[in-house]
This record gives C-alpha cells, sequence and structure tokens, in this order.
DNA sequence: ACCTGAACACCGTTCAAGT
DNA sequence: ACCTGAACACCGTTCAAGT
C-alpha cells in the first residue's frame, strides 16, 4: 500500500512553505536590493504558483513585513554580540554603533526593507515588536552610561533617538552613496561620530 | 473623483512638457509617497500619451532623478533661508539643522526618491551636482565654526558628514514613523541632537 | 487545507506609424 | 520633431476549481 501521506507532502504540502518563502524574499532582496523584490519571482524560487503565497502571507507587503521583523532580530542579535566584548560603557557605545553600521552595509537590502516606506508599520504587529527589541538595546546602553556618569542625566529616550538617528544616518547615507566611502574607511567615520556623540552626552 | 489630465494646447506641442512631467511626478509623489510614482500615471496626469516621457526621459528613473535634482536645489535654498537670520555660528548649525528635518518632513515622498535605491547617483551628472551643493553649504558652516572656534580644528569634511548623518537620520526615521513624533516635538529633538553635536565637536 | 490556472487591471519599454 | 496606438513581457491580487 502506498504512503498517501507523503504522496500528499510532495503534491500539495512544501513542508514549511512559509519559511521556504521568507528565506527567497531574503535572497532575492540581497541580489537585486529592495526595489528588486517581486511577489511573483518569489513564488518561483519557491518553486509553488504565484498566488501560492498569500495561504500564509495576506499580500506582498506583509511577506516584506515578516523579512523586515526577521531583520531587526538579527540587527538586535549583531549589537549584542558587539558589545559583549566591551570593557567600559563608552566603548559599548562606540562599539555597537559601528556594528550597527557595518550591518546595514552588510545587508543594504533588507536594511532598506526594514526602514523602507513601502511598510506602513501599523498593521504589522511583529515588525513592530521586532524593532522595540532592537531600540530597547539603545536605550539601555544610554542608561548604563547615565549609571557610571559617563553620559548625563536626562531623558535616556531622547538620547537613544539622537545616537539611533547618528547611526541610522550614516548608514542609509552609505547605502544611497552619498558618503562615497566605505569598508575601512566608513567604520572609522562611524566611530569617530560616535564618539564626538559621546563627548557632547557628557555630563 | 477628479480628473488631473491637463488639457493639451493643441496636438503636437505641450509648450514645456519637460517641466510639465516634473510637475506632475512631484505632485503624484506628494499625493501617493515615492513608492506610489509611474511614469505611467504621470503621463495621464500630463495629458500625454503614456510614451510621450521618453521623448524628454531616458526612462523613468531618469524622470525620477531630475525631480531628485530639484529637490536637492530646494533644499540647499531652505538652509541658505534658514540660517540667513542666525546670530552666531552655533544658532547657525543648530537652524540648518532644524531646517533640514523640517524641509524633509514637509515632503517626505520628495526625500525619499532624493535618497532611495533606485537611483544610482552614477549616470545622473545633474543629481550629483546639486547633491554636492547642498553637502557644501554643510560643510561651509563647519569652517565657518572652526573659524570662530566654536568647533575644535580638525577634517571638516568628516566632520560635515557626521553632522548630516544626524539630520537624515531623524528625518529618515521620522518618515519611517520609527520616532513616533513629529512637528514640535520632532523639532525640539532635532534642536538638541544639534546641540549636543555641536558641544561633541566643541574643541 | 493547500495549491493551481485563468483572469483582471495594471506596469515600463519598444517600435512602426502618423502629423 | 514630436506624439500616438499596438504590442510585449511583466506585475499584484482575486476567484472558481482541483486534489
Amino acid at each position: 500500500m502506498p504512503d498517501h501521506r507523503v504522496r500528499r507532502r510532495n503534491a500539495y504540502h512544501h513542508g514549511d512553505l512559509r519559511r521556504a518563502l521568507l528565506d527567497a524574499t531574503l535572497q532575492l532582496i540581497t541580489e537585486r536590493g529592495a526595489t528588486g523584490f517581486t511577489l511573483r519571482e518569489v513564488a518561483r524560487r519557491a518553486g509553488v504558483s504565484h498566488n501560492a503565497p498569500y495561504r500564509h502571507f495576506r499580500s506582498s507587503d506583509a511577506l516584506l513585513a515578516g523579512v523586515a521583523a526577521e531583520g531587526f532580530t538579527a540587527l538586535s542579535a549583531a549589537l549584542v554580540r558587539a558589545t559583549a566584548g566591551a570593557t567600559t560603557p563608552l566603548d559599548a557605545f562606540v562599539r555597537s554603533g559601528v556594528a550597527y553600521v557595518e550591518f546595514a552595509l552588510a545587508h543594504p537590502g533588507r536594511y532598506r526593507v526594514m526602514f523602507g516606506s513601502r511598510l506602513k508599520k501599523t498593521g504589522h504587529p511583529t515588525l513592530e515588536w521586532a524593532a522595540e527589541q532592537a531600540f530597547n538595546g539603545l536605550v539601555t546602553l544610554i542608561k548604563r552610561g547615565q549609571e557610571t556618569h559617563v553620559f548625563a542625566e536626562g531623558d535616556a529616550h531622547a538620547r537613544a533617538q539622537v545616537a539611533w538617528s547618528l547611526v541610522h544616518g550614516l548608514a542609509d547615507l552609505a547605502i544611497a552613496g552619498q558618503l562615497a566611502i566605505r569598508g575601512r574607511r566608513l567604520r572609522e567615520l562611524t566611530a569617530f561620530a560616535r564618539t564626538v556623540l559621546a563627548k557632547g552626552l557628557r555630563g
């Protein structure tokens, strides 16, 4: 007697189509950039018909939002790794900034999807939550600096927003090609920027 | 439903179709955002067939590059206006930062086109030149601050890049909805950010 | 439950043809 | 010289139908 379950799996089930779609989207974005994404091409790469994705995502944007959410989780992890070896709160502050810009430049397509205007954050709670987690890590860094008197007292949230804006600006301008530098020189500029900011935040 | 089409003056001449296309593109982007642009909709609004634009622009991207170039010129003008009434180099520095973010938030679609990944700067020399002009204004501000000993000596270009990154980051995160603030509170955050940075840049 | 093919209303771009 | 209509190869999304 033939195993209908396996046959049916091959005929109808993809194993984990949701995961396959997220992976194919990330791969496509990596190859062609944030604007090179199309739902139909993703379906082709996943080996399913062009409307099969709708079983797992409400729309093309929902799929992108899924990739963006996982991007924020990956970014958070990268920042945690970068600060793990830091000797002082100031060192952690500088290192996390450099790691942030490096993450963006290593995955420019994904980064642009994360902050692209295409995604209205409202309506994608998972994405919103993941972005908040990443930001909270930065707030913690600022608070740690304040506790050890490296930074002056005051609204940690506002200071974290300023610090975030600085590295996001560096990353986004670099991706746009406006800074005309990459690699080592960009890392140096980021470390310099972060040091200047730390000095401005001193008590 | 409003009819956006413009009545043609006669069968062949539009007067200045190039200008009409740039205007229609800006209007469309203002209404629907940077991603809402399509060449065919622009042609419809200009009252010409969907391929008439190719007489004036090599591609859809070339039209967007034209709008972006004019955007950089408008941004430069806004920054000049903002610093005109400044009392000190430090005041000028803070004012230009606030004006920068206000420009971006007043024209989010246009701003995103100016820095969007869709435009490779190479191949659009007019755009490249206009962007450079805007940046040069900022370098001048930094140098003026150094001459009057408000800022420490050192690479003015790098310092301008850091200052630019800060306001670009604030503007872009605000447009993305990540800062969750707008208007007066965003202006205050920008002024605060710029003041913190100025302190960091002090001698 | 999950996936498909056909269909609809769009795109950007090209090209021969019209004035 | 400037513009048009038709055509091509794409899109995202919807829907009835198949297993």
